[in-house]
DNA sequence: GAGATTGTTATCCATTTGGCTAAGTTACGC
DNA sequence: GCGTAACTTAGCCAAATGGATAACAATCTC
């Protein structure tokens, strides 16, 4: 029910901070662990990860001079339940469709 | 597999689109039914619509002069599975985690 | 066939996005 | 305490986004 669907998905709209959600699904990482696979200059990987944190997604924690993001797994399954309702509309739409199709044919014979 | 998530979730992330797609999960409609609840003025809208053709989530045909649009299921499944994989990995690891600390705890007694 | 409906095309504009470099700052590690 | 590692801040830039208006085109409807 809550609305920052327009963020989380905004979020993982762009191929390089998908990636950085596939990566951290398999455990928290450092800036740079994340950075590490990218071409781009570390400030511009920064602000990803920024949107990233911007939306929820994700989670951070500075200790001395590293710092550790995890994911955060809630946005994930609001997203997925967004889309879920979607998709469950639309097959009842069908059913329906389907079910009315029937009746007519039984009215025909 | 096939990856124009971007389009999508780009597509999806504007409340405009979303709400179109609310509506088209509903059943077929017509440009001017579907900008009927919306304030913005007609052009820019249509551009909304562009956005969600170009992400392959709507179809649309005209007849006459009315054009009309309807939702593609394809494409939703599509995301709701990416979102799923990653919750999926993300759950397993906790699985790992609590199986390694229930370990831990038969070793300390 | 005149007038209203329903889209469409062409511009324009401000803001956001996604990249960069250069120059800090903060904390290790020796 | 010096140097390096790990960010962070500031500022620049081109392109994309999300809105607007004005004018056009096509097709119903009477």
């Amino acid at each position: 029910m809550d609305n920052n669907l327009d963020l989380f998905f905004a979020a993982i709209a762009d191929p390089t901070r998908r990636a950085v959600v596939e990566r951290l699904v398999e455990g928290p990482a450092s800036v740079s662990e994340l950075h590490a696979p990218h071409q781009m200059a570390l400030p511009s990987f920064m602000k990803h990860l920024g949107k990233l944190e911007e939306a929820g997604l994700v989670r951070s924690v500075k200790s001395g001079r590293v710092r550790t993001l995890h994911i955060e797994a809630a946005p994930l399954a609001d997203a997925e339940a967004w889309l879920n309702r979607q998709r469950g509309q639309w097959s009842r739409r069908l059913d329906r469709l389907q079910a009315l199709a029937e009746a007519n044919e039984e009215v025909s014979q």
